[in-house]
DNA sequence: TGGACAAACGTTACCGGTAACGATAACGTT
DNA sequence: AACGTTATCGTTACCGGTAACGTTTGTCCA
């Protein structure tokens, strides 16, 4: 069916304007929605346009003029994470009901590729960029600022962000829950985490996790990283290493609650008791931990509303409507049955 | 840092081409390395394009001739489903390794979303199109008719595809465990399914059970299809509605693996044994079922091959290149510890 | 009745690349 | 030395929209 050769051009705004007897210009405005034409001719030209199936030309029109297109850069580390599956969908929903087009892509944690990805990004000039990590190479920086055009970060909220910024406080997510924690009793805590990455760093919240917990008078007893993905087996394993090896923790602390899922499932093998031999705690906010019989205590992320919220921002300042630069969107820890 | 009044423009060819002392046409043929110029201009050109940060820009590209874009338009159901998250991966990769820039969208299977975002794409003249479902509305196969433009489908093999097809035989899938199943020993099954949309059409694999496990003799005895996201909670509370129900089944086929999990955790919860008193069967191929100590039985899905066969299949016929219009990608049954 | 004014169009120029073709110089060949 | 060939480079035209501006027509009022 696709002939490499000969390519078959759909109509295009002179052949409109040809068929319905006006000039091309006339065509433009209709389909544009400007003023400057009388409802007969916009029934004459909306005929023709229905007609002989008439798809707009972007790539046209953006080159038109000097300036953006309707593209709109959205950047995330994995696209096979939930969360960021999540936030994308909203994303993707909100931006293409506001007229423009997302074009997604993947770093995988390595800022060569967010480089490259921007550069190729950036060649089709894009209207605004939406970038979900907090660090960036000197030459992304570079680019970005080049660009002129406004830019959201999106995930882990930035107090001085390059342009704009919408998501929530990392840290202090994990600190509310050190807090919790230690306000419930407990004392002694595992932490347990897992990357695929060796070098990466330490996700924030769990930074925030010791301090609140210490702070308290708790003590980190374990801190384990396992190098594999996020994963019910991570937590499975994770735990049973954790637990052999000593009696004397009383709570663990994961990384994210697919992890914290393997955990509890660990100890309801062993007839383990919680929240009374071991309190558990995962991050993320499960979309179903409230119907399990008991309910996981973790910390909640919006993703839906960071997503929605950011594209918003995004538009807004593309149609130079007000804007805040920094939007915190709160996290909320939620006190389920396993802490 | 964005201004809206007096875009910021970077470079373009001409000023590469004056500073340099050339004309345009020479920078154009240097930077895309046609033939044509000396290494003495060459190395006077890319000196210049390098000092003043020289992007290129794809619009006025793609807009000079009259042929397609580097974009390419890749549709799936759900961003958030780990499945095509992985396929999208490995798609991004593959893509962008070729030249072109993977315009990414979802349609959470309803046609006209997928109509839409079709028609977005198109008003940027891809040069092609991936899309993941076999089943589309009449608009979309006419506006995909009229695009000329190579297109795949990757994800459920078609073997009368609209142009090109790359995917494993959902059907067989199941109709192998059925057999299998049938051949270990098991006569009686039940079937777990669930789905949030509600006139969703029952997946094939799980038709292929059916077919595959009444052909040995055995019988469905339930198939519950619960009114939610394929979760582990879905598959832990299912399997403990469908096992309170009845005791006469010996074996449980789930949707996919996650949900597999949670009946695999529930009946160890309930100490049944697996798989003497009950056996369990998956789909999906979880990343690490090798580890965990009780290896699920289920069905892979190459999904990392599927994106980057799919992907290379469409940009083969971008040039012109020789390319199958059916390749089948197996799917592996295995066989684990819980069947 | 003429002139101001607005609505409803058409004309022109331009965006930044690239295909096609033309021009020049260098080089080899007989 | 005359000629053909090739490599290297410039010139021109064009893609399909849209901004800016010009033109025509009609309307309304002093």
């Amino acid at each position: 069916m696709p002939e490499n050769t000969t390519k078959r051009q759909t109509a295009n705004l002179s052949e409109i304007a040809e068929a319905a007897g006006v000039s091309k210009m006339t065509v433009s405005r209709v389909l544009r929605d400007k003023d400057g034409f009388s409802e007969a001719t916009r029934q004459k030209v909306m005929l023709e346009v229905e007609r002989l199936g008439y798809l707009p030309n972007r790539i046209a029109a953006a080159f038109g003029q000097t300036q953006a297109s309707t593209l709109i850069g959205v950047c995330v580390p994995r696209l096979s994470n939930h969360f960021f599956g999540l936030a994308l969908e909203s994303i993707d929903r909100t931006i293409q009901s506001l007229g423009f087009l997302p074009v997604i892509g993947s770093h995988n944690q390595v800022l060569q590729d967010e480089e490259a990805w921007l550069k190729s990004i950036l060649s089709w000039r894009p209207a605004g960029v939406m970038l979900s990590t907090k660090h960036h190479s000197n030459t992304t920086l570079q680019l970005l600022r080049d660009a002129g055009i406004p830019i959201v970060e999106f995930w882990e909220l930035s107090t001085s962000p390059l342009d704009m910024s919408v998501g929530f406080n990392q840290f202090d997510s994990g600190f509310q829950m050190g807090r919790h924690a230690s306000i419930k009793g407990y004392s002694r805590a595992g932490i347990l985490g897992a990357s695929h990455v060796v070098e990466a760093r330490r996700p924030e919240h769990i930074e925030g996790f010791i301090k609140g917990f210490t702070d308290g008078g708790g003590t980190i007893v374990h801190h384990d990283v396992l190098n594999d993905a996020e994963s019910f087996y991570a937590g499975f394993y994770g735990t049973e290493t954790m637990l052999n090896r000593s009696e004397s923790i009383d709570m663990i602390y994961y990384q994210d609650d697919t992890m914290a899922l393997g955990g509890l499932s660990w100890c309801q093998g062993k007839s383990i008791r919680i929240p009374d031999d071991v309190g558990l705690a995962g991050w993320g906010g499960h979309e179903a931990t409230s119907i399990l019989r008991m309910e996981l205590t973790t910390t909640s992320i919006p993703t839906h509303l960071i997503g929605k919220l950011s594209a918003e921002a995004l538009v807004r300042k593309l149609r130079s409507e007000r804007t805040e630069d920094v939007t915190a969107v709160p996290t909320r820890l939620i006190d389920g049955d396993t802490l």
